[in-house]
RNA sequence: GGCCCGUUCGUCUAUCGGUUAGGACACCAGGUUUUCAACCUGGGAAGAGGGGUUCGACUCCCCUACGGGCUGCCA
């Protein structure tokens, strides 16, 4: 029976530590948070290692660090799922004991032969043991493994929360092995223990699971366990609609937060991937943890698409507060494995964001616009802006020079004198423009050059102008 | 092969039997503009196919096609 409303809700994430933490399971890891933060629940992480051949500690190490840069803090220690080995052991003798699990002496040799030739013949490769029913009396002194006293008759039937009513004839299923015959447990059967044991109330997690959902709902039941809430949320796939994987570029959460993304923006996109709140788009965390629900989920697969994953980036980068900003730019330099910022860059940075934020999506398109406040004198020109500082344009920079000198440093005054002697030469300030950005950032490509002469001052201004038209 | 799930504009989606099928991103055209970003106006763009049920189906049922997942003493 799913758990009562009115019980506090407990979720977890629990990948398995074999390589980076996937995009998919990003995601997977979001829903959780947001149904429990959204309900004054918990959520918890659970590294499920209990395959000692692929699991590393570097995998798990990469799995927390990118739960924490995407913020999702999780409630509690880091569960080991190996660590509770014994635990598992323990409930399948238990379930043995109870006459719902029993000793099966086939050997792994025997078992794939079977199935070698039933898939030759076509047959359902469905391993049924044949010591389900045999009598103690025959058992041999060899190794064994425990398996499962699954019902044979009857269906099992998943209440699946994004899914709907899912049903499995048993006689699909087969006697699943919860102890391996070198006396470790298996995943099917640790999860359950641990879920349950960690008071897990409501099971997020991908549809690949789905299948498995019938089979453990098995062991609930032999346990006489209340069952949780299941929620099998569809994978994410590719531009091309295939399962996504490394051919389609980047997979792996850390990729997201090297390439600039910031993780608001990140979180705002994946919670939208195959979720809806009406015609919501742009979001808070807030608004988010309240209005996330299962029922909003989708049963579809859905794809990546990087343009709206940038514009909904782009929005949050503007809608930070500098203050939160300038670190979370140091993070990304740092994950980009970029130099660090010096103390004065990061001033002149915190004293241009207001101009900067609004016009780039992403970390490096907002480093780039930067180039006025972060460089140095002498500002040697690109390619493009050396073409717009012709030698009629420096001569009326030259003009300008001057007239800066005594102007009163704001705004309005910066523009009028630049207005006046763009009309002097007959031409609009537009044209003006061009040669002045060119000068002060040695870019064609920056923020207003009035916002730039603000944020870096006169001195440096007429500093950088005498450079150009020297 | 068997089992399970899915299918609305290019993409993410809204709709929960009665809508000119809505929004967002992207795209195209025009405007604004000091570059970029942004902004404004307009435009093209969808219910996989076939059967039912119903006064009425994108919405419910069945079949087909296509896509995906699972089918391990992996997780």
């Amino acid at each position: 029976m799913p758990a009562a409303d009115s019980t506090p809700v407990v979720t977890r994430f629990a990948p398995s530590p074999t390589g980076y933490l996937h995009i998919g399971g990003a995601r997977t890891a979001l829903f959780n948070w947001l149904y429990a933060r959204g309900r004054n629940g918990t959520f918890l992480l659970r590294i499920e290692d209990t395959d000692r051949e692929r699991s590393t500690p570097e995998a798990t190490a990469a799995i927390v660090k990118g739960l924490t840069w995407l913020g999702l803090d999780w409630d509690g220690e880091v569960v080991s799922q190996f660590d509770r080995r014994h635990r598992h052991a323990e409930v399948a003798r238990e379930m043995l004991a109870r006459g719902h699990a029993y000793k099966c002496f086939a050997t792994q040799e025997e078992i794939e032969a079977f199935r070698e030739a039933a898939r030759a013949e076509g047959r359902s490769t469905l391993f049924l043991s044949p010591w389900r029913d045999a009598d103690p009396a025959t058992h041999p002194d060899a190794p064994y493994a425990i398996r499962l006293r699954a019902p044979r008759e009857g269906a099992t039937v998943i209440e699946d929360a994004v899914q709907g009513t899912v049903t499995f004839r048993n006689e699909q299923l087969d006697d699943m092995v919860c102890l391996r015959s070198d006396g470790t447990p298996t995943y099917m059967l640790a999860v359950v223990v641990d879920d349950h044991d960690m008071g897990v109330t409501h099971v997020i997690r991908g549809d690949d699971h789905l299948n498995n959902a019938a089979r453990q709902t098995q062991v609930y039941r032999a346990m006489g366990w209340a069952e949780p809430v299941w929620a099998h949320i569809p994978l994410i796939h590719g531009p091309d609609g295939k399962k996504l994987s490394k051919r389609h570029g980047a997979v792996g959460l850390e990729e997201y937060q090297a390439m600039g993304y910031p993780a608001a923006g990140m979180r705002n996109y994946l919670a939208r991937l195959g979720w809806a709140h009406g015609d919501a788009e742009f979001f808070s965390d807030a608004d988010a943890k309240a209005w996330f629900d299962l029922d909003g989920i989708g049963r579809a697969p859905a794809r990546l698409d990087f343009k709206k994953l940038e514009n909904l980036c782009g929005q949050h980068i503007a809608a930070t507060p500098d203050a939160a900003l300038l670190p979370e730019i140091e993070a990304f330099l740092e994950a980009a494995g970029r130099p660090p910022l010096s103390q004065a860059q990061k001033d002149g940075l915190a004293r241009a964001l207001y101009c900067l934020k609004d016009r780039a999506k992403t970390f490096p398109e907002l480093l780039e616009k930067s180039h006025f406040v972060l460089g140095k004198r002498p500002f040697l020109p690109d390619e493009a802006a050396a073409r717009a500082l012709d030698p009629v344009s420096r001569g009326i920079l030259k003009e300008l020079t001057p007239q800066l000198q005594n102007a009163s440093w704001d705004r309005d005054t910066l523009e009028g004198v630049a207005t006046r002697v763009a009309a002097d030469h007959g031409m609009g300030l537009g044209k003006l423009a061009g040669p002045l950005r060119a000068a002060i950032a040695g870019r064609t490509i920056s923020p207003s050059v009035f916002d730039m002469m603000l944020v870096i001052g006169r001195e440096e201004t007429l500093a950088r102008l005498q450079d150009a038209t020297a």
